[in-house]
DNA sequence: AGTCACCTGATT
DNA sequence: AATCAGGTGACT
């Protein structure tokens, strides 16, 4: 579910309920989730750890602990929150829970996942370099430019949606935001990324930064209630979702079509 | 550059 | 029963 600004709402939570904590211990309850390490060696290595700082990098989560970091990744489903109680909690834990951080407060971090696809591994400086290099530009971030999207784009020839969501490239852009931004910018998704005019790049830029900054509140606002997903709801896609349902430009019907085998959204009439 | 597998749950 | 889902990396 989450893209950039929920994973930023869930990142203020984890900021809220780990700034000056230590981690007591870790619980793996889906051994996927810490993969390739063993849930031994990642609760080992997290263990008796003081939580320095939350950062967000796209849609990753870094939580900064002395010594090591822990890289998380909410995939479609996952969500991160905290409970009250410690080692009773885990038994009453519903299926849907990966893992429990208890902390020294006598709360829980929870992660949260019904798809199981999320992910959390422990990393030293080092291999957690190596995982940020290969994370494009944040979008919100000032290194976001119009000359920096210009640079990504040029060498590709790609559909510029899928551009656009390419992660290695500008990290946070999902399948919602993606179309959104698109659509804003009356851009047409399927648009080979090099083929577009500098003025049109510079009315993309100003899109992703205005889309992604519109759904800060809403994203926030969703995930404040304890365990609740952000939900589509939260927000009006003005394309995203509404196959069928008229333009809100034109009036004319919302297409759907397949790009890398997930929907896209566009009215053909307004995006070219 | 395009397709698929990874999971589970909701919807048609 | 079949299809869809807001993500990603490993395949061809």
């Amino acid at each position: 579910m989450p893209e950039l600004p929920e994973v930023e709402a869930v990142c203020r939570i984890v900021e809220r309920a780990l700034r000056g904590r230590r981690i007591v211990s870790a619980h793996i309850f889906r051994r996927r989730i810490c993969a390739p390490q063993t849930p031994e060696a990642f609760s080992k290595l997290v263990a008796g750890r003081r939580v320095t700082s939350i950062e967000r990098r796209g849609k990753n989560i870094l939580i900064h602990l002395e010594g090591l970091t822990l890289l998380a990744h909410l995939r479609m489903t996952g969500n991160l929150h905290s409970i009250a109680g410690g080692a009773l909690a885990a038994r009453l834990r519903p299926v849907t829970v990966s893992a429990h951080l208890l902390l020294d407060d006598g709360r829980t971090l929870v992660f949260d996942d019904p798809r199981g696809l999320g992910a959390m591994r422990a990393l030293e400086a080092g291999s957690l370099a190596k995982v940020l290099a290969s994370v494009g530009v944040d979008p919100l971030a000032p290194d976001f430019t119009p000359d920096r999207l210009r640079s990504l784009v040029r060498s590709s020839r790609a559909p510029i949606k899928l551009l656009l969501m390419d992660q290695h490239k500008i990290a946070g852009l999902g399948n919602i935001y993606a179309a959104e931004a698109l659509y804003r910018s009356r851009i047409d998704p399927r648009r080979p990324a090099h083929s577009l005019s500098d003025l049109r790049l510079a009315r993309l830029h100003r899109a992703i930064v205005a889309v992604l900054r519109q759904a800060l509140p809403s994203a926030t606002r969703a995930y404040r209630r304890p365990g609740a997903f952000a939900e589509a709801e939260s927000f009006n896609p003005a394309v995203y979702g509404r196959e069928g349902l008229p333009c809100r430009r034109c009036r004319r019907p919302i297409r759907r079509l397949q790009q890398g085998g997930r929907s896209t959204y566009l009215c053909p009439h307004c995006q070219r």
